[in-house]
DNA sequence: CTTTTTAAG
DNA sequence: CTTAGAAAG
């Protein structure tokens, strides 16, 4: 059985002083998918030191986004970034292909997409990088091959993937507009490992906000995925988000969502 | 006997934070002569209620600089800023005229000096207000009346108030042409109270780097002061500098230095 | 409400 | 090594 799980740890460091070592020691993934590493290269090494294969793509912003892939299991190849002459070492896209223990290749994708506020700039950004995503998964289920995307997309698909979906028709996150690459690429053949092993919902969330009592309420959002070709989809057997009461210590706005592979 | 503490907190929040409410539970002056305080009026004031008066010179880049002065005595005035035109919002002089129990009136005054970086414009900075509190200084001594100037001058006076002296001759806060201006105003009668009722030295100290182990070696500077006319300093019994192991907890950078009046 | 960075000390 | 503010989430 193969691991997988995705995290945004909104700053490995904080993250790490709240207790992602703990959870980490406990859950043991063989690859672990991150977002918003917000720490240059030698500090990420730092957390995963001897025993621990890392791919990584830093935002040149320092202190924001940055993207990383931590695997037991070697790596063949490192990908890092989405498009070209556009800005492409934005921290929001890095690829590694890896070996199989019983031989065989698989994909792993770690994903970072724009929160976006409606109205400004950052807007234009998340739809010209949903753009580039959705270019590069095309590529990706072209071979026929095992591929998982994992992480923070920051658009939540449906009612059931968000608590207050009434009061946020028009937020960043639930616009019909980027449902809508949900839904093309759902038709296109990924498969939403979270939902389809996580039951009909509503829920279970990935991410709560900080502010009031969001994360006690359960007034959060699904906005992390794994994603995965038809190829790699039969294989996955269980989806859990690590949140309370099961994984009671927050340490970080997100909390982990977990994949067993039979591989 | 009137109590006069005066202490560069670093930040108000972070000395309440760190433990500044006990050791002022404990010490009870009634006049506390604040620098540093770094946050906007309406928060100074939460800290002190019901029971203070409040003199408070905000600086108008937020988060710096900021003197004020807490006071159990009622205020018949206050001044604030020194010289005209030139930056006078830069919260590093606040004055107040109090009002004794027996009768009679003190004037208080809470002084922030630059820390100042030798080959930097903010020596320049420094400098010149020295220059504006010079004239002041003269101009508060004119009336013979009683004043205490309290706060953090950036300098230290002698080799007897800086531990490593011979590493500082270069350094700001240990110039020649810094501790020139004591010189002058101690010739020109006012009264190093720190110093006087505080021992020959070498110390007490009253700032230690937050760096390395500075305060647990004592490695400090005495940069704080009680200034006094000739009218108060007589009335003067102790000086003592609320460090460990008498004042274990360290909630400032900055030591307070407290003087005892018999008034 | 939290993250890392910044400038200043 | 710490402070508070900044920009971003």
């Amino acid at each position: 059985m193969l691991t997988i799980a995705t995290a945004n740890v909104n700053g490995i460091r904080a993250a790490f002083k709240r207790g992602m070592g703990g959870w980490l020691d406990d859950r043991k993934p063989d690859v672990l998918l991150l977002q918003e590493v917000r720490a240059p290269d030698a500090l990420l090494a730092d957390f995963f030191p001897a025993g621990w294969h890392l791919a990584h793509s830093e935002a040149e912003a320092k202190g924001r986004a940055g993207v990383g892939i931590a695997s037991r299991l070697p790596m063949s190849a490192i990908r890092i970034g989405l498009g070209q002459g556009v800005p492409t070492n934005t921290g929001r896209w890095v690829e590694a292909d890896l070996e199989l223990p019983e031989g065989g290749a698989l994909t792993v994708v770690s994903a970072y997409l724009h929160s976006g506020t409606v109205g400004t700039p950052s807007m234009d950004e998340k739809y010209a990088f949903l753009d580039l995503v959705s270019a590069r998964l095309a590529e990706l289920t072209a071979g026929g091959g095992r591929v998982v995307v994992g992480g923070d997309l920051n658009i939540a698909h449906a009612a059931v993937d968000i608590k207050n979906w009434k009061g946020n028709l028009k937020a960043a996150g639930f616009l019909p507009a980027e449902r809508a690459y949900l839904d093309r690429w759902f038709g296109a053949g990924w498969r939403d490992l979270g939902r389809e092993l996580g039951g009909d919902g509503p829920g279970p969330y990935t991410w709560w906000s900080w502010r009031g009592k969001a994360f006690d309420n359960d007034s959060g959002w699904r906005i992390d995925y794994q994603l995965a070709t038809a190829a790699l989809a039969d294989a996955a057997r269980t989806a859990t988000v690590d949140r309370a009461p099961a994984y009671d210590q927050r340490w970080s706005d997100h909390a982990p969502l977990v994949v067993e592979y039979d591989l």
